[in-house]
DNA sequence: CTGCCGCCTCACGTCGCGTGAGGGTCAAGC
DNA sequence: GCTTGACCCTCACGCGACGTGAGGCGGCAG
């Protein structure tokens, strides 16, 4: 029922150009199921299934090559691809993730203007994930925990810039002190008021930060050292003050 | 205190080739501070900065005059950069969860045998999440369940090899039909016993289903017409019943 | 039959490096 | 003081995955 389609219609489809399926064809990586007598190439229903699978690994940062021992091996079944795209997948989200954990984590050490050491600044970008579904299971069960870790551990970055914005974040740690040293408690209604305008600050100065990542940032305070003595620094107890302060406020608007 | 470094060093530390960074430094995008009267390069702690902004940047898929473009827009404060960075990253997630929903739609068609249209099959390609934050507040609001309706509406995917899980489906699938026609309730016992077979087969047969996932595909069955009908011409209201089960059977499992 | 668009095959250009070739540098050890 | 070996330098060519014409045939609409 439906008939075969030229370079020019399958290129619509798929979203690249003729030249990268005349490139395929050549390399032997997706030759069209037929010729027209004229020499116009057809693609069949089963070439486009084959064109999907390449761009969806060529996505993925595989060579072309690659994709062709991929694709030809005939050991593998169609099911067996399927569950390695959904591994793979999500191989590299949880890669992305970190990343975005690092830049989130960058940009609180570039608010209080904690220098990290260079080893820290590329920590995240080693991570080979290409080749983590050989390793399949080794992985998958120290993978969620390790996300986790991420957003505690890994510090990153830093830069000039913070003229204004160290001076807001100045100004409100002097507030934080002042209700620490006024022994206001931090799961008071003031507390939690200083606790939200953290939360803006940041929100304004840098990304959406939700309640959530609000709670990260509070944990990292005390996990990570150089932001508990930043904070001890200013006066002693303010780490935890400030901790208890944000879980607090953070409680009392998503209620968990 | 810490002083500069010399390529290897560097190389070593970020994981790039020496070749790579007399790359940059030949095109202009990473020189380094300075150099030994030998001429050998020396790296400083804002050439290790910049580096790691260059790889971010490549590893989301820019090219190195791209990257360079970027870097020395005056006009973009480091702040804003890691603004940039945090979108970035959260729109390729994105993608990648579209391109995951995907793979499990596909999955969900190939073992019940639909049959998807060429363009379906293209659909979740076609984005340009690199130019996305330059229409930045556009699709903040509208990606999120434009996310979850990719899970229900974009279907892909087709292949051989089913011979064997078809069977293990059918199979099923009259089980399904003969607890729907003996009046069996979907909430009772034996309806969820039979949702929590659904998924086990999913999970033996393709990848790891979860509750959360089970729910999604219970929504689909129900939204996208094609698995409508298959399931309603196996027996009438077997679509409803099937998603009836999972729910009931889910809710039972995790609670929500 | 005349446009005109789409298809074909060379074939050279580009980007981001890899991979030597040929040679200088520098701290360590004999 | 001299050699050894690890590290550095600058060419310079090669490669993968196409981009970008050049020059020419095919097909069908007017």
């Amino acid at each position: 029922m439906s008939k075969d389609l030229s370079v020019g219609q399958v290129a619509a489809i798929a979203k690249v150009t003729v030249r990268t399926l005349h490139h395929y064809d050549e390399i032997g990586l997706l030759s069209p199921g037929g010729r027209t007598p004229a020499g116009y190439r057809r693609y069949r229903d089963t070439d486009l299934d084959r064109l999907q699978q390449i761009l969806f690994y060529r996505e993925l940062g595989f060579s072309l090559e690659e994709i062709a021992a991929i694709l030809d091996d005939g050991t593998v079944s169609p099911t067996e691809h399927l569950r390695r795209q959904h591994e793979l997948l999500h191989a590299r989200i949880s890669h992305l993730q970190e990343l975005a954990a690092a830049v989130e984590h960058a940009m609180e050490a570039s608010m209080m203007g904690i220098q990290l050491t260079p080893e820290e600044k590329f920590e995240v970008f080693g991570r080979d994930y290409q080749e983590s579904w050989e390793t399949e299971a080794e992985q998958q069960y120290g993978e969620s925990d390790a996300w986790q870790q991420s957003r505690r551990r890994t510090g990153r970055y830093t830069k000039a810039d913070w003229a204004r914005i160290k001076a807001e974040g100045d100004a409100l740690n002097g507030r934080y002190a002042a209700a620490l040293t006024a022994g206001i408690a931090p799961d008071s209604a003031e507390g939690m008021a200083l606790a939200e305008a953290h939360r803006q600050q940041i929100t304004d100065a840098y990304y959406d930060c939700g309640y959530a990542i609000h709670r990260g940032l509070a944990e990292m305070y005390l996990a990570d050292e150089r932001f508990t003595a930043t904070y001890e620094r200013i006066a002693p107890g303010l780490a935890h003050w400030l901790h208890a302060a944000i879980i607090a406020n953070a409680e009392a608007h998503d209620g968990s």
